[in-house]
DNA sequence: CAATTACTTCGCCATATGGCTAAATGACTG
DNA sequence: CAGTCATTTAGCCATATGGCGAAGTAATTG
């Protein structure tokens, strides 16, 4: 296995720190389980607290390529990006076996 | 699958919230090529920053219950606990195929 | 037992994070 | 085109985080 590069580097960086908030992984969690999708509004509803506090979670997790969005009219629906929690895997695999 | 329990989710909460930072995702990947333990001096050695702010970092770690500590003499040994790391692969696995 | 080694703990400070309300935006509806 | 709906942006504040140097502690060494 090659060293970790910069900019793999920074990949981590954003979805780990993305992934730290319990908010953000029920977020994600949430999305999975309804299909990959939900709107903005929806999402919010999840939660007790205020709508532009889930505003901020959603676009941590956007910039983290975890989520993507999109407008549907004047709803925003944000889709979840599997294959960027690939990264996590990644990282783990680090692990998974003794070094050589 | 179940749904997520209280106490599943303060580990949850504890793991990530350790994985968060670089250096800290750095101390674990370099202890287990190392071959599962280094002493806190190899440690803070690979760092550019103060010691006491690896010791706070091995703290975190601990409490996350992914490194755990051994006093050798005068010195102290840090050693990962893989196991904890599965709590991770075991996150991502809500991912892994679609909502049945 | 005094000095040294190997760390940790303490207290401080700057910045980051995550919450809020109020205001702005952009799309649809009458 | 005025109003409403869905959502974001702006600005504020409290707490958490991560850095530091100085001081403390526990084991080893002379």
């Amino acid at each position: 296995m090659k060293r970790e590069s910069k900019a793999q580097s920074d990949l981590y960086e954003a979805v780990f720190a993305a992934l730290a908030h319990p908010a953000r992984r029920r977020i994600l969690t949430t999305v999975n389980f309804e299909g990959g999708a939900m709107q903005a509004g929806e999402i919010a509803a999840m939660f007790e607290h205020a709508w532009p506090t889930t505003t901020r979670h959603l676009r941590v997790l956007v910039e983290a390529g975890l989520l993507h969005d999109e407008r549907r009219g004047r709803a925003r629906v944000y889709r979840i990006d599997r294959k960027r929690l690939e990264l996590v895997r990644d990282w783990l695999a680090w692990f998974s076996k003794d070094p050589g």
